[in-house]
DNA sequence: ATAATAGTGTCTCTTAGACACTATTCT
DNA sequence: AGAATAGTGTCTAAGAGACACTATTAT
């Protein structure tokens, strides 16, 4: 049998396989935490839980995973997010009770307020703080998804400005550096933060002041592809 | 309706899926070349072509997608990789003649002797020099995603010793410098290199030599958990 | 003037790069 | 002895940590 013939007698649904979803932990900052947003769950399984944006591949409107996912988080944000990844996808036969199922996960991050207006129309989706996020039941295997986006937007913040994305797009280098405590979780040397950003010019003075109490603060845009840029030494751990 | 008589009623079959595969790029090291593990493929599509080791999931055997991809390794090489990490998920309309297709990648490392002798026995699996790779013609997206997987471990070689799972369990310094040498693509200063696995304690001296026309070199194995530790300071790139 | 927040000067300490040096084997 | 390979001594340079200092605003 040829190649031709193989491809038009071939038949997809000959061999039962794994449940394939694409889901998003999108994460943004706003009054000084950091936010992950969250759907609540009108249909079964896990019915009525919160669990992360997702779902299944349009095999005619998607071209690629990436499309689905920027798909999914669009109809919950109303925009695509500045900066998506690819995670990790975790397949195991008991995620999800509907049987062997398999998630391509991504991490997101966007500025709260981009979004802000377009959430109040959608009924289901909500930021959630992570603190509370933590005490709270998701849906299937949700919980710990969030715990390892977080794990890896904390390394990213050890060698890289990539949690800027989490922010609008001008900002300040105190509101960046606190958000890179939050992440890494300790407080860092306002010096040494400042130093690094500087030296590898990955941030344009806007020319704009910010004030918030005392001295006003200059605001800063990032750079094209300063999300890409890693320093070749870390931050301590 | 709830989700008990849901999930009974529940057809996973409704609506059409994209095909899920898994694929692993296996590199080793031996005769100072990089290589990887590729297979003739036996089936459509791209039937005579070389492609990565990998397959469909299976429901009743395997529990996870680690278990899926270890499976198809050992039918190949006979054991399991002492190293395997998930690469990264491509999934999109075009890579695969039958449609919609998603894959699941895994880079995985090993020793080449341990494997040679099952090697043997598998008529259709072969350690290929990556220069060699890089001229043939692959089945589907592969040439790329092993693509992927170079630049992955040339990221690893700067900043960690995890490239130290293609060689035999006892290896020589000289001889893993070589090896980042390759992944990196530049000469490394062979102080540095040394001077950072010493002061990690990363290796064990097993009290051995090995000559190699010169001072015979001290052989060393690597303590466990030595993979997961990464430097702060990258090697220059 | 004081509080509050933004931003700098400067010292120490760690660690990679460079490269010359010594050490141990073989022929 | 000379070639070949393994391994060290030591200086320089880059850049993070620490922390005290100055700067600019509001009240």
């Amino acid at each position: 049998m040829d190649e031709k013939q193989f491809l038009a007698e071939y038949d997809k649904r000959q061999y039962e396989s794994p449940l394939l979803t694409v889901d998003a932990v999108l994460f943004t900052y706003h009054e000084e935490r950091l936010k992950v947003l969250l759907v609540k769950r009108s249909s079964h399984p896990d019915r009525g839980k919160w669990g992360l944006p997702g779902g299944f591949v349009d095999l005619e409107r998607d071209k690629t995973l990436e499309d689905t996912v920027l798909r999914k988080l669009k109809e919950k944000t109303g925009i695509e997010p500045p900066y998506l990844e690819q995670l990790q996808t975790i397949g195991n036969a008991g995620r999800d009770k509907r049987g062997w199922s398999v998630t391509v996960i991504y991490t997101a991050l966007m500025a709260y307020l981009d979004c802000e207006a377009h959430l109040d129309t959608v009924a289901d989706a909500q930021w959630l703080s992570l603190d509370a996020v933590y005490s709270m039941a998701l849906a299937f295997d949700h919980q710990l998804i969030i715990g390892l986006a977080r794990e890896r937007m904390r390394q990213k913040a050890l060698y890289s400005i990539v949690p800027a994305y989490a922010l609008p797009e001008t900002f300040t280098l105190p509101e960046l550096q606190h958000l890179h405590e939050i992440l890494i979780g300790k407080p860092l040397q306002k010096k040494s933060f400042r130093r690094r950003i500087e030296q590898a010019e990955l941030l344009i003075d806007v020319g704009e002041k910010r004030s918030d109490g005392g001295r006003p603060a200059t605001l800063y845009r990032m750079k094209q592809d300063s999300g890409a840029y890693t320093f070749v030494r870390n931050l301590e751990d």
